[in-house]
DNA sequence: CTAAAAATATACCGAACGGTATAATTAATT
DNA sequence: AATTAATTATACCGTTCGGTATATTTTTAG
């Protein structure tokens, strides 16, 4: 890995949280000179411009979360336990990613949905992706039996989905990681009594 | 209604989308004098600063589908009918709130948990104002023996929304009336099996 | 160790930002 | 209709914005 590389990744790692709190249009270059230590020079060496940033540190900021939740979906053995695994995941670190601005497809898709349009796919690509995790494990917990066949496993992936970004954006806003806990709650009832044989 | 009142009024209905559309904070004086056809020195002699149009903007964002929701639910006769009014009427009016930015709250909840703070009291009040208005109506339908006595109208008061915020949020980013009918669906689906007496 | 290449810092650009003092205009009062 | 008061327009302020040309420093390769 190259100076330069390190560089950029460095500028990533430091900057995506500023964008996940402050928005993508609304960061500054002068908050990532600020949080990075270095000067316009040194950004715009390693970036053509802002939203070539912005977007590297939105994907930054999705796999940091989709990475760990994969990871814990591996670790779970059947297909309802990889389920509980998530909703175990957002439990435990509920706190930090409040912390560090939420979830990032709630904050980009608000940003992304009709002005800042050069996020759009990229968000879109990630919800594809989640639903899609959510699907699969839906999908083998049907192929081993442990669910019911004849619901739609892309169905559930988005109503799990919508709920759990529902509670997250009500959780934010309003302090209260109740309203978080109840939506989590919420899916692991629809999984018991809708999904499990 | 003195002249500069019926100003006032004029340059919070203009703008309200603008706000709604391109966010509180993103949204520039030059974007208003635009959508208004004014001039600063007018926008400032009818408010303070820029802060107190983008609240004044929030309010009338919010009131514009509230006062059109609380106008569904009084001319509903049931609880039951109270409820499935509101999501006919995110149904039937969906393209247009998209056409306007979106959920109100969705997009000021966003930006104001973390950065846009002046916004946040208000937000939060929507939201209790929301969730109260959901929670009377079930409340009405447990007076009325509609509804099941034992269950905790507030939870599912917030369930409800929680549902219907993520469905909304995920409608839009992805441009699918689908991911929004699916959650006023799982809505009533609640209220049939859960809720109903 | 030295030269070439790559990476970072400096200093600046024009444009747009929010905001304001004041002038010109319009509305309200008598 | 005239005068006063309220409202809107003009012209400007300092600051910050994203971006860039160039100089300096630091890596890298021979």
């Amino acid at each position: 890995m190259s100076k330069a590389e390190k560089t950029r990744q460095f500028i990533i790692a430091q900057s995506a949280p500023v964008f996940n709190i402050k928005g993508y249009e609304n960061t500054s270059l002068s908050d990532i000179q600020e949080v990075t230590g270095l000067t316009k020079g040194s950004v715009y060496g390693n970036f053509a411009d802002k939203n070539e940033l912005a977007i590297a540190a939105y994907q930054y900021n999705y796999d940091e979360v989709a990475d760990r939740l994969v990871q814990c979906v591996k670790e779970a053995g059947t297909a309802a336990d990889k389920l509980k695994s998530i909703l175990d995941f957002y439990r435990k670190n509920w706190k930090n990613i409040a912390r560090l601005g939420g979830c990032p497809i709630v904050n980009a898709a608000v940003e992304a949905d009709d002005h800042a349009v050069f996020l759009k796919g990229h968000v879109q690509k990630s919800i594809l992706d989640f639903a899609g995790l959510l699907q699969r494990i839906i999908e083998k917990g049907q192929r081993t039996k442990e669910f019911k066949q004849d619901i739609s496993a892309q169905d559930y992936a988005y109503i799990m989905l919508t709920t759990l970004e529902g509670g997250i954006l009500l959780a934010k806003i309003m302090h209260s990681n109740q309203r978080l806990w109840m939506a989590l709650d919420r899916i692991q009832l629809i999984v018991d009594q809708e999904i499990k044989l």
